[in-house]
RNA sequence: GGAGGGAUGCCUGAGCGGUUAAAAGGGGCGGACUGUAAAUCCGCUGGCGUAGCCUACGUUGGUUCAAAUCCAACUCUCUCCA
């Protein structure tokens, strides 16, 4: 193995980033001796991402700290034609609308963790839909058609298990990493972008880019991928029971992004402080070795590190400073999540079960009955026995809240207004 | 092209005419223990303002007092032969 010589390589292997690379050695010198631009690809599926795009996201970052520029290319396009790879999921057929506001509110998520503009590190963000949509069937068959080999294309591993399986493999699905491929040639012709970094999944689509670009301009191009994240306890990352991990505060807020990094198990901490947080190789070293109990410091640096970046230092703070009250001091702190509810609505009583749901506590009525019944909710830190208990504006404390809570962790703030 | 399997709840997977909201495991949630960890043990795990009702066993029809279970067609899947 021959020593790096960039820092951007360098930081990206001693964090953890690395999988696999088409030509580490080229890339390594690319990325010492000039500016790069790289490229991940997201598909806007949703309003908005989630903790398992959070290590590209912070590639990205990482990448634009140390001078080269990032583009976020938003997969418009093939979102229109829906991903064929979730067997029998009928897909959904989302509108450009629908697409147009996702990509708002991804590009808002982004914007917490890189800096958009024009300058020469800042990084852009495009959508393959402006090429994509546009494209002339035969003329593309034309030019670029003539440079995918199947022989080859049959020989990737994605390809190959479906074929083996004599698992039914859609034309469509087959094109899809010809239009990936596509676009990354597009990248390169647009902005001299010359390398694609993607999950471990994604590898043949990207060496087909690579492949693509030489064949057709002669370009070189390199692709980079990262290995697939999951927990210590072999599960993905970012599912839990509420739901999804997402990345910004109108569908996850601080406080509970801050607690789902707070919780993560013991074995994981040095990894995602590795891969999440910024803090110097010796910081992360000596927080990972930490033993025991002692380890809980650095699960709330990580959480506070993480929290930073994806809400900024006060949102930081104030959901450590939540957490602190709340575990710590037995307090109810008056930061924690809240849900105003309409003091007439309150007066005229509702039962504690819908009131959980309600506020998201739980996913349905019964859920919630359930949780009472087996002695998991808690009224104001007072564990509920009675199943039909209706809530009051009799039930608010000192502080003029009501307190509700579901088992230890998870806490709401019903506000009467 | 031919032959034979299979499609069940979040996932894996039993059931093969009524006693089945559907075994078992996983996952998830709650409880105990702990360090807001892991492991372990216990309970819950379709919905509904819940002694009742509604929706569910690929799709659509049919047989029957009664179907996840039987029949037909369709769709999708898997294995084997060519």
């Amino acid at each position: 193995m021959t020593e790096l010589r960039s820092d951007f390589m360098k930081t990206f292997v001693e964090r953890g980033y690395m999988h696999q690379c088409t030509h580490l050695d080229e890339l390594d010198t690319a990325f010492a001796e000039k500016q790069v631009t790289a490229y991940i690809g997201f598909d806007c599926t949703a309003r908005s991402l989630h903790v398992g795009s959070l290590m590209q996201i912070m590639i990205l970052r990482r990448m634009q700290q140390a001078g080269h520029k990032p583009i976020v290319l938003m997969g418009g396009g093939t979102t229109k034609v829906g991903d064929p790879s979730g067997k029998d999921a009928s897909r959904p057929v989302i509108t450009d609308e629908i697409i147009q506001n996702n990509m708002d509110g991804i590009k808002s998520v982004f914007e917490k963790f890189i800096k958009f503009g024009d300058g020469p590190t800042d990084a852009i963000m495009v959508n393959n839909d402006d090429w994509l949509s546009g494209l002339g069937y035969i003329q593309f068959l034309r030019e670029y058609g003539r440079h995918f080999s199947i022989n080859r294309m049959l020989t990737f591993e994605s390809v190959k298990i479906r074929l083996e399986r004599e698992h039914s493999l859609s034309f469509l699905e087959f094109n899809y990493m010809i239009l990936q491929a596509y676009d990354f040639v597009e990248l390169m012709k647009r902005h001299g972008c010359t390398l694609q970094i993607g999950g471990s999944d994604q590898w043949g689509n990207i060496v087909n880019g690579t492949e693509l670009g030489r064949r057709t301009n002669g370009f070189d191009l390199f692709g980079l991928t990262t290995p697939l994240l999951t927990t210590a306890s072999g599960a993905k990352m970012g599912k839990t029971a509420a739901g999804a991990i997402w990345l910004n505060d109108d569908m996850l807020s601080a406080y509970d992004y801050w607690q789902f990094w707070r919780n993560t198990e013991d074995a994981d901490v040095g990894k995602f402080l590795r891969l999440f947080t910024e803090l110097p190789m010796s910081e992360v070293t000596r927080l990972e070795n930490l033993e025991g109990a002692a380890l809980n410091q650095a699960k709330k640096i990580l959480a506070n590190e993480c929290t930073r970046l994806a809400h900024g230092d006060a949102a930081a703070t104030e959901a450590a400073e939540t957490a602190r009250r709340t575990f710590e001091m037995g307090e109810t702190a008056e930061t924690l999540p809240t849900t105003e509810i309409p003091k007439t609505e309150l007066d005229e009583g509702i039962p504690a079960f819908a009131l959980f749901n309600r506020v998201g506590l739980s996913q349905s009525n019964s859920e919630a009955r359930k949780l009472i019944k087996g002695g998991g909710a808690r009224l104001n830190d007072e564990k509920i026995t009675d199943e039909k208990l209706v809530l009051t504006s009799n039930d608010v404390n000192e502080t003029g809240r009501i307190k509700l809570s579901s088992g230890k962790k998870r806490h709401h703030l019903i506000l009467p207004n």
